[in-house]
DNA sequence: AAAGCGTGGGA
DNA sequence: TTCCCAAGCTT
């Protein structure tokens, strides 16, 4: 008996599914709770270029606060800003809102691949995902470990972004007419667990007798990526000003660098690589030493300045209580920021 | 269509 | 320490 790729794949996956929050499991909501499409919606936003380890503690937070797409459709952008802070990519939160509003609307997800693509947020991947997992569509769906699980079964050594092509049609190929949403997530996991982009583990493979990548002798060699580009260093000033038991925070534009979030008042760094913006008042100033944060495009050295000046900075804010910090929203950086100052 | 957009963990 | 990168999307 010959059994294909998806059989021997989904025969593991029955076996070694991980247990996730998002998906079937003690515990967890099941396919026929209402709510089903919403959770697999917000774990595939969430799961966009961010770890599982990353997101669990997010999207139990999330669901326990807004266990629908109505009730998040009804939260304030604030605090879902504040909720999403810490995560990254906040064009994903503000796109969050957008989309549930969009849903609410509608009354409820819509059921089809194309119909999902037309929502905020959801490109080609998210929207074949979720019309996958949420609703059994026979939807091609590739993502990072799609690429790599797939390059390597066919051998396929045409770079990225140019071997997509080959990849999707190869991944077409392996696709079961049912459990789709299974075969996708089965793709995922081995391709996190077991077909990883250094060392894979060929010897716990399920498919590595098929697997041309590893007849060639160095499967991690697969998929061939483009060279990077080194990140550029940027410096920029961060002022705290503090006052009675509290501290001068504004919000950042919303689009951009940290879109939307709450922040320290800065010198504009992120518009002016060089940091060269001013101080938002006058007053004595004291350097309270510099955080270091890496960005995906750019790594930066933020220098934090105390300011003791007289009367309220320049621009909107608002003075957030020291003790209630945590509930600010502040994006990683900042929350280094404020820990530094308040060392 | 290339570039911008966060973060934390592993090697 | 530094680099790489993880369930991509938007413009």
């Amino acid at each position: 008996m010959f059994a294909t790729v998806s059989d021997q794949l989904l025969t593991w996956y029955d076996a070694h599914a991980r247990a996730l929050p998002w998906r079937v499991g003690p515990g967890e909501a099941q396919p026929d709770d209402p709510a089903w499409p919403y959770r697999v919606w917000l774990s595939e936003v969430m799961l966009q270029q961010t770890t599982v380890a990353a997101v669990k503690p997010y999207f139990k937070a999330f669901t326990q606060r807004w266990p629908t797409v109505f009730d998040l459709a009804a939260a304030s952008e604030d605090d879902v800003m504040a909720a999403w802070a810490g995560l990254g990519y906040y064009s994903r939160a503000r796109n969050l809102v957008k989309c549930a509003k969009v849903v609410a609307e509608l009354g409820a997800f819509p059921a089809t691949e194309d119909e999902l693509r037309k929502l905020p947020g959801l490109g080609a991947y998210t929207a074949a995902a979720i019309a996958a997992i949420a609703f059994g569509e026979h939807a091609i769906v590739v993502d990072a470990n799609v690429e790599r699980v797939v390059a390597r079964l066919f051998a396929l050594d045409e770079p990225l972004p140019a071997a997509r092509k080959a990849i999707r049609e190869r991944t077409n190929s392996i696709t079961p007419e049912n459990r789709a949403g299974d075969f996708a997530q089965a793709m995922m996991d081995l391709g996190s667990q077991i077909c990883t982009t250094r060392a894979p583990r060929c010897l716990l493979c399920p498919l590595s007798g098929d697997c041309a990548g590893r007849k060639t002798g160095e499967p991690e060699t697969l998929p061939v990526k483009p060279p990077k580009k080194a990140k550029p260093e940027r410096r920029g000033t961060a002022y705290w000003i503090e006052r009675e038991g509290k501290v001068w925070l504004v919000t950042r534009a919303g689009t951009g660098m940290l879109g939307g979030m709450r922040a320290l008042p800065d010198d504009g760094w992120s518009a002016q690589a060089d940091g060269s913006g001013k101080p938002p008042m006058a007053g004595e100033t004291t350097d309270l030493g510099a955080v270091r944060h890496s960005f995906t495009h750019a790594h930066l050295t933020l220098q934090v300045v105390r300011i003791e000046g007289q009367g309220t900075p320049a621009g909107e804010g608002v003075w957030w209580p020291l003790d209630e910090l945590d509930g600010a929203g502040l994006p990683t950086l900042y929350a280094k920021a404020a820990r530094l100052a308040l060392a």
